[in-house]
RNA sequence: GGGCGAGUGGCGGAACUGGUAUACGCGACGGACUUAAAAUCCGUUGGCCUUUAAAGCCUUGAGGGUUCGAGUCCCUCCUCGCCCACCA
């Protein structure tokens, strides 16, 4: 008998479907489709590891089972290869990018194909390569020319090591996320002229839109907070003495009467303006250190500090002057950048009412402190105060009145405010698309001609930014100048790059024709295909996600696509660790290599089994150095039951044996076909292996030649084909089978031998389990009871006893209830 | 501070709408094969429990409740993880 040596098999079998291109999807296919993927990767040095394989594995899974099913499954291919690591390489090096991912890639082939992904690489894209990127050129112009990106001047966080903008989802605990080292420096702000898409016109539909999501929960919330919608009204409030007006966002609107002071943050426009000279010393040194002060310290410190502007603003509902201060607490970016502040309802202005001794006054009638939380969250528990005609009232009764009242008095109207703001998409930067504008001295920004995309970007010798906050663009003179598309004078293009976010926000779509030259795909492929039905990831729960789905609203606004969302099932799963609990890490040396553990002689296969079998999905799970040789255990087994199958004499068997076996084996097949479907691999692969070990009992009595055992053993090897799918070709092909097992080789259970004849039912004598009754299938009550009655185990319990009740549950249960 | 989720053997984890808790795997122990080891195969493996068995009792973070019956539902508390966080 030949040993199970997955050196032999595994790499045999890579060659064989490489060559016949079994994984090559045929997109015109009249089949029911299938779309399995996970985010594609960013293509670095070091290779895959095993995070990339947990990742990997389980769309390759899902992707398996659908064509075993006889769908048309296409499990796509393709690299996030614009961003800022090859660039870092290329400034230390001089080693271009381009050359870089061209060195790298086809490592990742090699590795991709180990794994036994069954990826379908006549379609594989990249995002650095111009055919590619000339679209992503195109969705910003399209953008453009719907009024959705526009240019403005913000303070933006800048990384002080790559010299670049940061988004805000970059800046971890006030660092750049490149850069969360103990001794990395923290993020600065500086004032930076870049380029925005609109997403904050698509909030509300984004926010929506997610409760209908199949999608992990974790996922959808933080998708809802990450918008941050608010209800609420923006109020306006003069200032004395002046033609000034300050206007501040407020949910808490009917607290009005309670606002004694108003704050505005130190980067507001008008601080400059209400400076009075005597306070004008004080402010400045205020401002100074506020934007010296890290946004750590501002978030950690919760230390309330202020200084006060020397000027006042008027009430608009009692007309009281109050006085207008300044203060870090509050944000710029959120809201106006400016409060009214109502110490004796919220929290941090209390804080700060006391710190500075300003006026409090309450205005529920309990006369102390309450926090708004808890009158939002019961309104028609607190009665207004202090609030003019409105005292007495509910907060739920005052709340409309008190809008109305501030709209008849032109100082107010609701307002919905969100938390998200609109997407930066500019990066002073060389490793991405450049942007498709060129600025005319004459005409302003203007588009590049869609004929003349893409904008390609230049080799150069020096990568490093220009530190003046443009990138290593600025320095190619001769891409840099031209002339303009609409006066034809001269001009220079624009030198920041796309954001790289843009790139993996609309790679799904161009899965579907990556090789259109014409078009950014061909939108009838692409709605026959929509939407993406299986997505998958261990990172990226905003950002990534809300951008993509952001693109495919607009894809869909411009005729794109039908589909306003782009994945329909998103799992995010969790991540793998060492068996500390630590995360890898290529500094700590603590690493699994999923290339060594192949090489080790285990196998890809027993690999990818043990990954989808340690725990659920979405669990993260430890790395366990023993998991891998175990589920190789059971791979070895499903091969010795395949070879002593074949070298068994042809023969009969008994017909109990029979009736054993194909009750081992149908339920299986309903099980694992469940739990794939529902993404429970590790009950799936449990259940495999609980089959194999009944089979193993069955042999053991009889192992002949004979359909019966053949159906059986074959349609196990068919089962764990998505997981191990080299062993299961190899055992298919030498069962007899001629075609390939990973193509309409998915078994169906008969129902006939689901369920069995006889069923055990469980007795319990006042809830306590007392014996367990083997009778036939849908006995009736009065049969089991008696069943149970006359049971020795059972009748000792209820001598000279009352039976006041029996509980009985068909199939499973009798409860006799005594006193 | 807010939100979400989770606490089950020595370990990873099973248990569908309440109905045999600990499936499956790892580890451990015993046996077979072998000169020996590895590999493989066959057993045992929650606790009280000490040689086994029988019988019994206990056991899903802690305490209480609902129910014939609770890992699952409700209340209180503890612990851990994740996400967001001076968001007006």
């Amino acid at each position: 008998m030949q040993r199970y040596n997955p050196k032999d098999v595994e790499p045999k079998w890579q060659k064989i479907w490489e060559e016949s291109g079994i994984y090559t999807s045929d997109l015109t296919s009249k089949k029911p489709k299938y779309i399995a993927m996970s985010m594609f990767n960013y293509p670095s040095g070091s290779g895959i590891h095993i995070g990339h394989a947990m990742n990997y594995t389980i769309s390759d899974v899902k992707a398996r089972f659908k064509r075993q099913q006889g769908y048309e499954s296409y499990h796509p291919v393709g690299w996030d290869a614009f961003g800022l690591p090859a660039e870092n390489y290329a400034i230390k090096t001089g080693v271009s990018p381009m050359e870089s991912m061209a060195n790298i890639i086809p490592g990742y082939h090699k590795q991709y194909k180990a794994m036994g992904w069954s990826n379908d690489w006549e379609k594989e894209i990249s995002t650095h390569l111009p055919e590619y990127y000339r679209w992503t050129q195109w969705i910003f112009s399209e953008m453009y020319r719907n009024n959705l990106a526009y240019q403005d001047s913000r303070l933006q966080w800048w990384c002080p090591i790559d010299n670049t903008v940061l988004a805000n989802e970059q800046v971890i605990d006030g660092k750049c996320w490149r850069h969360d080292g103990p001794d990395d420096p923290l993020a600065e702000k500086k004032e930076v002229k870049q380029w925005f898409f609109k997403i904050t016109d698509y909030a509300d539909e984004l926010l929506e839109a997610i409760d209908g999501l199949d999608w992990s929960e974790s996922v959808k919330l933080a998708q809802r907070n990450w918008i941050g919608k608010s209800i609420g009204a923006n109020i306006k409030f003069k200032v004395v003495g002046s033609n000034d007006v300050i206007e501040v966002f407020s949910t808490a609107h009917d607290t009005i009467y309670g606002a004694t002071f108003m704050v505005l943050a130190p980067e507001h426009e008008l601080v400059k303006k209400l400076t009075i000279k005597a306070h004008s010393k004080e402010v400045e040194a205020y401002i100074q250190a506020a934007e010296r002060k890290s946004e750590v310290e501002r978030q950690t410190t919760k230390d309330k500090t202020g200084v006060f502007l020397g000027s006042y603003a008027i009430n608009p509902v009692n007309n009281k002057e109050i006085p207008i201060w300044i203060a870090d607490y509050v944000l710029v970016n959120y809201g106006t950048g400016a409060i009214m502040a109502v110490p004796g309802e919220d929290e941090r202005d209390y804080e700060f009412a006391n710190k500075y001794k300003l006026n409090i006054i309450y205005t529920t009638k309990d006369q102390k402190f309450i926090n708004y939380q808890d009158i939002k969250s019961s309104p028609s528990k607190y009665i207004v105060a202090n609030s003019n005609e409105f005292d007495g009232l509910t907060f739920k009764e005052a709340r409309p009145k008190i809008l109305q009242q501030l709209e008849d008095l032109g100082s107010g109207k609701a307002k919905v405010n969100y938390r998200m703001l609109d997407w930066s998409v500019s990066r002073q930067r060389y490793w991405g698309a450049p942007i498709p504008i060129i600025h005319c001295p004459k005409c302003g920004p203007v588009l590049v001609p869609d004929d003349d995309l893409p904008v390609i970007l230049p080799e150069l010798t020096d990568y490093q930014p220009t530190g003046d906050g443009r990138s290593a663009l600025a320095r190619a003179t001769d891409w840099l100048k031209v002339s303009c598309p609409s006066c034809d004078g001269p001009a220079e293009r624009e030198t920041d790059t796309l954001d790289t976010y843009i790139d993996s926000s609309w790679y799904m779509y161009r899965y579907f024709d990556p090789r259109n030259q014409d078009k950014i795909f061909d939108s009838e492929l692409v709605k026959k295909w929509e939407p993406i039905d299986f997505y998958n990831g261990a990172d990226h729960a905003t950002a990534h996600l809300l951008y993509a789905r952001f693109i495919a609203r607009f894809f869909k606004k411009i005729g794109l696509v039908n589909e306003a969302e782009p994945f329909n099932q998103f799992v995010f799963n969790g991540k793998v660790t060492s068996s500390d609990g630590s995360n890898f890490s290529k500094s700590k040396g603590n690493g699994v290599d999923p290339l060594e553990i192949i090489d080790n002689g285990y196998g890809a296969d027993a690999l990818r089994t043990y990954l989808m079998f340690a725990a659920p999905l979405e669990l993260w799970t430890r790395w366990d150095p023993q998991g891998v040789p175990g589920a190789y255990r059971f791979l070895n087994r499903l091969w010795t039951l395949v070879s002593e199958y074949l070298d068994a004499q042809e023969g009969e068997l008994d017909k109990d044996i029979e009736e054993s076996i194909k009750k081992v084996i149908n339920p299986v097949i309903k099980k694992v076909t469940e739990d794939i479907e529902s993404n429970r691999y590790n009950t799936a692969i449990a259940a495999s292996m609980g089959a194999l070990n009944e089979l193993y009992k069955l042999k053991a009595k009889s192992l002949v030649k004979n359909p019966v055992w053949l159906d059986a053993i074959s349609s196990l090897v068919a089962l764990i084909a998505p997981f191990a799918p080299h062993i299961a070709e190899e055992l298919w092909q030498r069962l007899g089978h001629s075609l390939t097992v990973h193509k309409d080789s998915w078994p169906k259970p008969d129902d006939k031998y689901l369920a069995s004849d006889n069923v055990t039912i469980v007795v319990q004598v006042n809830g306590k389990l007392r014996s367990q009754l083997l009778l036939p299938a849908g006995v009736s009550e009065e049969d089991a009871t008696q069943a149970a009655k006359d049971n020795d185990k059972v009748s000792r319990y209820l001598e000279a006893k009352e039976i006041k009740k029996i509980i009985f549950v068909k199939d499973k249960i009798i409860n006799i209830v005594i006193n």
